[in-house]
Parts: structure tokens; sequence; C-alpha cells
DNA sequence: CTTGACCCTCACGCTACGTCAGGGTTGATA
DNA sequence: TATCAACCCTGACGTAGCGTGAGGGTCAAG
């Protein structure tokens, strides 16, 4: 029974002209022509397009499916875990954009301002961050930064004065400054140092002009000269691995250290009762938190802040409770070295 | 400051000729030319470029994002979202693909017989079952076809025999084989109604030279017929729908109903003795799990059994079970058409 | 003898560029 | 000032897998 291609295509599911394509590049040629040269397929020709669906459906090329069928499907299972492979890989950049689309949509939609300009802004912001970070890592840091915008807003204003003021880089308002940087940014990226690099990363790598948003390139210079004092300063009694499991402790415990430390102060209390002995406790759990629960980092972080000048009165406190829980510690003998060591 | 097409590649990772494309299909011209008749492109060209960029990355064709550019933006969110649509409907595409394939390469790693007849038989397989069938409900029936492979092999031959005696599809032998035929399918399908539906459509619709190892179309034809018969008789007393909720019930139960009543019959006991109560009482059980607990459907059930004479002693218990099981209920008072009634 | 349904062989079109080929321009160096 | 590398230009073909005509035969029915 010898058919002809409009036969077979129908009896296929294929076209007409996919057969004669197959036919061009020879990868089904009909057994036989009619004496008006009407293609002629057989059985057998029949059976080989059969196998060339089937392969085409595996995601083969056509030459690909050619050399399959050539050699006898020789390798066949590696080539198919090869696709499967390959499909895993389609898959989750398909994912990956899908969420970096979704996350735009959604932060787009809630502007509800169809302003061209921010919609091209944020897109190509995505596309820029897309290179470094997943959409989910996106959507945590855009998130977080969303949440701490008006933080931001303020700190980056202080530190456009002290640039101006042209204050050192290892004074200690800029210092102070530049703690409150390294703070707000390791929350911003929910204390994963990870992210902070590659953030870096991306700041060194992409052109400039891409940021608007951001505060200029003489803030980012001016503060990051005296960040990098600090990390310098930090590194000369700790290792950079053990610098980057340091958290920033919850802002709620400060607030609460801070509103105690207080009372403490305007009551002129004993510096070594009940009090003042359970907010030394909460101090110390609260460092611990800092270190991540590792009592011998807390010690180098202690000693640290003892030997190195640049670091001194610069901390999350302001000075009055730092003054009250510092002599307190003293009063109730913490030699402020060694009680935290395990 | 004007750019030249290599600076303005380099800066932002795209090639000339992608340059020299953009310009000749009209969507990034240079603003300006040298002397030479080098392009140059200042900053509005580049903020354009960003634009195409951010656009492209969203999954917009050249000529969308040139549209969407011409329209200043608007109906952005709208192209964004079926992006989204788009891209998850491809995500579910490929995972399908992914799941059959690995199916494909499990199936035949475990075979581990490289011959090319068999990797493309099953491969255009499950290129057809893919039409009809998810990859996983492929899994399943394959699975349950392997498991059961034994008993179809037997059952066919004797539907084969049934048909060389030419024997009519009315004959209890028959409907028996008919009945066993269903049960069978229907656990293959994991007593899925729907599945079986789309098996028939499968099966009627694909051209039949597809199926090789299956019970060639004589067999199947005299089959079918048989059980068209017990369809209609069924039918006849209660819905489509009711019979479709209708399943296999546990092997294990008609294992042990028929050892049961087997050392029932031995030992000649009294019909309405304690045993014989605990008998009647798990075939209850049997059948309401095959009614899928629905009382009134298990009298439907019982009231076509009665009437009609197509259906007479052609069940899933043998004739001694079978036989025990009507005297014991007679014996015990049931009517076989009342008590099972809510 | 016509008509409609097929069949044939070119041959261009589509996406988004890659990749020469053949030839000018620019700026630095010998 | 000649040269040379590094750019730049336009033009044109190639890619994958066919879709979609154009222009022209073939076949069976009416």
């Amino acid at each position: 029974m010898l058919l002809k291609v409009g036969e077979l295509a129908t009896r296929t599911g294929l076209t007409v002209r996919t057969l004669h394509h197959y036919d061009t590049i020879g990868l089904l040629k009909p057994s036989a022509r009619s004496d008006a040269g009407y293609r002629l397929y057989n059985q057998d020709d029949v059976a080989r397009l059969h196998a060339i669906q089937a392969l085409r459906h595996v995601g083969l090329s056509l030459p690909d499916v050619g050399d399959m069928l050539a050699r006898g499907g020789e390798g066949l299972g590696d080539t198919i875990a090869r696709q499967i492979r390959a499909l895993g890989h389609e898959i989750t950049q398909a994912t990956e954009l899908q969420a970096r689309l979704q996350l735009l949509h959604e932060r787009l939609a809630t502007g509800s301002e169809p302003d061209m300009a921010d919609w091209l802004d944020t897109l190509s912001l995505m596309t820029t961050y897309s290179k470094y970070f997943s959409a989910a890592e996106i959507k945590r840091i855009l998130d977080n930064r969303k949440a701490q915008a008006a933080v931001w807003e303020q700190l980056i204003a202080e530190v456009r004065v002290a640039l101006e003021q042209q204050l050192a880089a290892d004074t200690k308002p800029v210092q102070s400054l530049a703690l409150r940087w390294m703070n707000l940014t390791l929350a911003m990226m929910d204390d994963d140092f990870k992210l902070i690099d590659r953030w870096g990363q991306m700041y060194n790598t992409e052109p400039k002009g891409q940021f608007k948003k951001g505060p200029g390139p003489e803030v980012l210079n001016f503060i990051n000269a005296a960040i990098a004092l600090r990390m310098a300063a930090m590194l000369r009694h700790m290792s950079l691995a053990e610098l980057q499991t340091l958290r920033t402790g919850p802002q709620a415990d400060i607030e609460q250290l801070a509103r105690d430390a207080r009372v403490l102060h305007a009551a002129q209390a004993d510096l070594a009762g009940p009090a003042e002995r359970a907010l030394v406790a909460h101090w110390e759990q609260f460092m611990l938190v800092v270190c991540g629960g590792k009592p011998a980092l807390l010690h180098k972080l202690i000693v640290a802040y003892t030997a190195e000048p640049l670091l001194h009165g610069t901390t999350v406190f302001d000075t009055v409770t730092l003054d009250v829980i510092m002599r307190a510690l003293d009063a109730q003998g913490h030699s402020l070295s060694s009680p935290f060591v395990a």
C-alpha cells in the first residue's frame, strides 16, 4: 500500500510542506515516485516517519534525528538524559524570569502610576539586579529597602552633611555614620553577607548611571572609606569569616535596653543592684545574638572595641545607654574581656 | 558625549552587529553620523537603548519593543502580565515533557536492552499517550499494566480461545471474560473512569498500527462486543454516572471471601451460624466498597444482577463462593434486594 | 471537455542576529 | 610621511523549520 504525500500527511498530522521539507533535507525520502512524479511512501517509510516524529518529540533537531536514525538509535538513552537536563535548565530559567516579572508587576501595580520612566527605570534596575541576584533575593532586598526607606533618607542626609563639612573618615561622628550604614545595609540583606558581597560587586562592575535613585557616588565614596577603616580595624582582631557572621541584632532589644538604661540613669541607682544585673544580662544576651551565639567571637569583638581607638564609642547604643551599661559591667566585676568567654 | 558603535556595544554588552541590526530595522537609529559615516550615539540614544534592553529582557520581540516605545510604555503592565502567563504555559509544557522523558528514560534504563526497535516503540507509544494523558497518568497506567502483565497474558489467551471457538458474546463464559477484562482495565486505570474514557478515545482515534504489543483488533472487537452488552444491561438499572463510580474492590477481600466460603462449604455448616453471618457481613462490606460506599447503588446493582439474565453468575467470585454467599444470604433472611438499602 | 482536488518545483519570508568579504578611517608609531 | 592595528562602513549569505504563495501539471468524476 503506497501513500501519496497528502494521505501520509493527514494520517500523521503533519503538513505536506513538512514532508516536502524532510524530503529535500534527505531525512525522509519516499521510496518511490509515480510516473507523474508524485511521492509514494511505503510501509517502511511510514515506520521511519513515526520514528522521526517520536525523536522530534524528544526535542531533537532534524539533523540530530537523522544522525540518530543513521546510528540505529545508539546512544539514545544518553541523548534523552541530556534533553532532560536541558529541559531542567530551561525550566529554571523560565521560572526565574517569571518570578522577576511577577515581582516587577506587583511593584508597579501597587505604585498605580503608569509613568513610562518609572516602569523603565524599575525594569532596567531589575535587569541589572538579575545578573547578581535571584528573583527571591531581589524581592527580599527591595522589601527591606522599602521598609527602611525613611531611615535611609535620614542617614544619607546626615552623611551628606558630614561630607560637606569635610569631616575625616576616622572621626567619631563619621564612624558612627559608617556603623549605622553598615547595619542598615546588613539589615537590608537580611544579615546575609554573601548578598552584600554581590551587591558590592554589582555596584563596582555596573555602569554607575544605572543607580539614579541612590545617593550619588561622592556620598558612597565618602562612607565607603569610613567603612573600610572600620573593617580593617575589626579584621585585626578576627577573621573575615568571623566578621561575616556578625548580625545586626533585633532593633527591639536595642530600644528596650536604651529605655531601661535611661531609667537607671535617672534613678542614679546602685550599679550592682538587681535591675542593673538584669540590664547587663539582657545586654549579654543581645551581644550573643549579634555574635551568632558564639562567645569566642563576642570576646574578640570586645577586644577589638577595647584595642581600636577608631571603634571607641561607636556602637548601636546611644552614649547614655552605653555609659550605663559599661559602668554596670564594671561595678559588677565584669572585666569586659573575661566573663563571656565559654 | 557621542559614542561610536563599538564603544556603545562594549558599554551595553551588546555586539556591534546587534546595533547595526537595530539601526536597519529602525529600532535605534543613531542621532548623528560622523563625516566618515560612523554612527554616533548621544545620551538619548543610550537611554533608548537601555529601555530596549529592558523590554527585551521582558521577552518582547523587536517589533513589540518598537511599538511599546512608540506608545510611550502604555499598556506595559498588561503586556508583562501576558508574558507571565505565557511563561507559565511554557513552564508547564516543559515540565510535562521532562516528566515524560524521565519516565521513558527510567523504563528503558531498567530494561537494559539497547534495542532500537524497543526504544522507538516506547517512544512513539509515549508520544501517542501524551496526547491523552499527563506524564503522571502514563506512569500510573504503565506501572499497573506492568504489575498485571501475567494476568493480562492469561486473560487475552482465554479470550482468544473463546474467539476461535466462536462463542457468542452473550454466553456465560464470554461474559465472565468480559467482566474480568473490565475489572482488569479498571484496575489498570486505578479505578478512574475518566482515564478509561480517554483510553477508549485514544484506541478509537489513533491509527491501530501503533499498538503492536496489544491483543490484535479481532480480540478487542470480540471482547468489546461482550462488554457493550454488559454495559447496556447495567445501564438499564443505573445511570452512567453511577456505573462509573463502581470500583473493582480489593483483591485481598475477594480471596479471603473465597477461602472462608470454601471452609464453610466443606464443613456443611449451618448457613445461619456465626461464621456465616461474619461471611455475609464481610461480603456486604466488600460490596459497599465496590459501590463507593453508597447503599442505594448497591441496591441497584443487585436489582440489575437479579433482573438481567446476561449478568447471572458472572461476578468476581468463583461459583462455589458465590453459591455459599447466596445461600447464606437467603438463610439469614436477606431478600437480596432489601437489607442493604439505607 | 471541464472542474476540483491533488501533486510538482521553485522561491521568498520569518527571528535576531553571526559571520565573512571587500573596502574606507583614525590615531599612533617608525 | 608611510605604515599598521584597530576601528568603521555596507552588502550579503546563513541559521531552524517550516508557512505561504506562484505557476504549472495530473487524476478522477461529471
